[in-house]
DNA sequence: ACTACTTCCGCAACAATGTTGCATAAATTA
DNA sequence: TAATTTATGCAACATTGTTGCGGAAGTAGT
């Protein structure tokens, strides 16, 4: 777990840890009620300010839904967060019976040409049900 | 411009033929910002209302990019707005030069399948370049 | 064009969400 | 362990969006 912060050269503080453990406690992407209902007693600040540094040091990616739906969910180790520019071919499936965000992992990802543009990076959302939720 | 309205069903009133007028004279989607300066004098609460009424007829539809960009664009005819649920086969491109978002049509829309998951609709998002910002 | 009905407008007050500044505390470096 | 850097927690503020409600305006029927 430190790690996994040291790693993305970020400070280690009992806080950190334990955001960092809330995440690691749910498969999935999670939202910031479910966030803060994990964590016993925080203060909300610091909260969006780890949030935020979690996010610039590639740590964690927000997935906004059409809808206000905002969710983090952790990167994978190869989501490269130079110049705050997440690469991650995988897409983002919001499932309307459990409300739940599932990144998944592409082995196509579609190839998209567009004439009069220059494209660096696109990405891909869907919506539906969950294998669970059929 | 007012069977515009009369068409998806929208009551026809002064400052809904303004504020459509607005997303007649661009172009592009437009943020809220863009929204309240070509407005000479508005209420801001009439003007979340109206937003919220043109997207539930199906009048714009409202684009969320990662990174905090909200910005509204006309639907196209075609775009159904039965069960709140818009179907249109464009992507949406952010230009990081102009800040612009493009609605562009796609010809072929990518076929996904994914074994586990039952998918409604499918959004693609893009960033890069424009052709003026190149 | 009058009436009845429905919806919209504009104001106030509120609610949720996110930010800034700053002094203190804690983590890292040497 | 001392010096330096960064994080924390509090207060105050800023932005964004919502609700309730009386009065105004749009729409439909006659």
């Amino acid at each position: 777990m430190e790690n996994l912060l040291k790693h993305r050269k970020i400070r280690v503080t009992p806080f950190r840890l334990e955001v960092l453990s809330v995440f690691n406690s749910f498969e999935n992407a999670i939202d910031l009620g479910q966030l803060e209902q994990k964590l016993g007693d925080f203060d909300r600040i610091t909260l969006y300010r780890t949030l935020k540094t979690f996010q610039e040091k590639g740590l964690i990616h927000e997935i906004v839904m059409t809808g206000e739906i905002k969710k983090y969910a952790l990167c994978e180790d190869n989501c490269g967060e130079t110049d705050h520019h997440h690469h991650h071919n995988h897409l983002h499936f919001y499932c309307k019976g459990c409300q739940e965000i599932f990144c998944i992992d592409l082995k196509e990802y579609p190839a998209i040409k567009l004439p009069k543009f220059k494209i660096d990076s696109i990405e891909l959302q869907a919506d539906g049900l969950c294998s669970k939720c059929f």
